[in-house]
DNA sequence: CAGCATCGTCGATACGCATCGACGAACCGA
DNA sequence: TCGGTTCGTCGATGCGTATCGACGATGCTG
């Protein structure tokens, strides 16, 4: 591996001018820049990472913590870390992986060991053990989620509470006057995520201001769970039911819940559901969507996280970003309010 | 942050002697380890990645490189991600996303900058564009999958073509005389990863042996295109009909369509597909499966990747790993030969 | 008790880059 | 023509660790 050192030697200069033609940091006559260009052509050379980091006290690596996962979240979780990457990329940074089975520890450690600058944090809980390290960290940190107290903390995530009320809004506009919001699977409720309250807030609100009814059932992934909530909120309802299924994995059952009970999404009941428009169109009938947008939120927080490192904040910070979700209308509901 | 120099200083050692503690590469008397080690928890020191990496010329980084993904697959990508994640912590290294995106120059960065020591790369096509660089590399890769080329190459995969006896051999020896083998979707198919070929070999193989009719069809995602298949091994089929759908994505289209057809899985039609046994009872017949293995496909890639690492492995080397897949009977399968 | 290997520790150096101060050259206006 | 800038380059140093050679201390052999 040629070092700088060598492409000094073959361009003729000093290993310091071949550093400030990489950097740019010092002004560099044209005749020298194209001699050293071409030497570092000819070398194939890179610099080397780590004397790089030890020198600038910088490495450039951002870590990412993912959580564990209950099986069937990872599509969506492979979601927000491929987008991490490629935008960390952008900004010419590269992506540790931290699994969440290191716990705090592992932050410290990745820290400490000046592995990586900064770390974003997914599926971040209500009160997340996590938080109290993180803000012990002196490097910058965003989290995905936001926590029940953000003081000191960057955060930022789908506005949850938008996302309800467009819910709420759009079927109560198609005649519904009866409202039925299926749970996040249990595990995702048993963390404490602080969204789903989010969520329920954001369709209380606006069930509150449009005077239509909002019930709130269990959701999850359990077949005989689901049933009961469905038939509860099928007793309860007048008129045209509705459902709001935010998590993608209850969708699926829900589904074959009102299958079973000869329901056509579209035509006899609503359905909103989350998921991409590409797997919403998917279905044997196309789900009308909320879409969270993860791709949105994950390419912020790299930017969130890129930005205070070029600042080079050191301090605890403060922000919270909401990102607007966006409801897409397909077959699953209704158009039009029944009998108009 | 402490360097070795402040806990040498702390222990009244030189900082040479903090560093043989550490790595133990020479002997240290129990007194002076002690004092050592009380100095390193005092000050919470941890070494500086980048300084080692300088020193050592290893920086216990081994990049992961993730496949662009067709939307449906990204769940059994994040499997292998996971537990590779987690598996080269247990051999204390950590891992880098490399995203496919980058592409082949993306290897030659990571590594010509020495930001890390070796790779894997996971879902390898047959004539992976990728090959060339990866034998040029002086660092040790592992592939996941198999090229159609594998010399010079360190490769490890499930065992596809026993996967196919085994699903053949069982739906035979449950008295099928005709099954019919679904294709993967279609974007599986077009990149050419050789396991599609390696399945079907497995197939015909056992189906040639046992003198049972082995029929291919589109898979996919697609309903129509899945509803023709299904018709057409439906026209072909004597006696009970077998299905064998090996790509994940395309079970859920053809339980409907054989929902659709009035065709109970385990009782007028026998399905095996993939995934894993959770996800395999949630459904509501119980999914026979071909257990393809991938956490412990990713854990030897690991292990593999560890193992040359440690031994200092400069030139290329070749090997090939297969890793033996499960067959697991659920409700979703006839048990007894029909009309025994 | 002399002679010699072994053990435990130290000091010095190298790893490859970024950065700072210094310095010569070219250029300006007076 | 001279003092003062600005521009472009160089040499030296530091970043924190691993590792090599050296060396005193200790234990053993004959």
């Amino acid at each position: 591996m040629p070092t700088s050192k060598d492409v000094a030697q073959a361009a003729g200069v000093a290993q310091s001018t071949v550093s400030y033609v990489l950097s740019g940091k010092r002004p560099i006559s044209e005749k020298t820049r194209k001699k050293v260009e071409d030497a570092i052509q000819q070398l194939t050379y890179q610099p080397n990472a780590g004397a790089r980091a030890l020198a600038s006290r910088r490495t450039r690596v951002i870590g990412l913590v993912i959580p564990f996962i209950p099986e069937l979240h990872m599509a969506s979780i492979m979601e927000f870390v491929s987008v991490i990457a490629n935008t960390a990329r952008l900004y010419d940074h590269d992506i540790l992986l931290v699994t969440e089975d290191e716990g705090a520890p592992g932050l410290q450690r990745v820290v400490g060991q000046q592995i990586c600058d900064g770390l974003i944090l997914m599926q971040v809980e209500g009160d997340d053990e996590r938080l109290p390290v993180v803000r012990s960290l002196h490097v910058p940190v965003v989290l995905i989620g936001i926590p029940h107290d953000p003081s000191g903390l960057v955060c930022i995530d789908a506005d949850f509470e938008m996302a309800g009320e467009q819910c709420v809004r759009d079927l109560a506009a198609a005649g519904h006057t009866v409202i039925s919001v299926l749970d996040w699977q249990r595990e995702v409720v048993d963390r404490h995520v602080n969204y789903v309250e989010r969520f329920m807030s954001g369709t209380d609100k606006a069930g509150e201001s449009l005077g239509v009814k909002v019930l709130h059932l269990p959701g999850g992934t359990d077949r005989d769970v689901l049933a009961e909530s469905v038939d509860k909120a099928l007793a309860e309802t007048t008129g045209v039911p509705a459902f709001i299924a935010p998590d993608g994995t209850v969708q699926d059952v829900l589904r074959r819940a009102l299958s079973n009970r000869g329901l056509t999404p579209g035509k006899d009941v609503s359905v909103i559901g989350s998921a991409t428009p590409t797997l919403a169109e998917l279905q044997p009938i196309p789900l009308s969507t909320i879409d969270l947008r993860p791709a949105e939120v994950s390419r912020r927080a790299v930017k969130l996280i890129c930005e205070l490192l070029e600042a080079n904040v050191q301090g605890p910070t403060e922000s919270l970003q909401l990102v607007p979700t966006v409801i897409t209308h397909r077959s699953s509901t209704l158009r039009t309010p029944p009998g108009s």
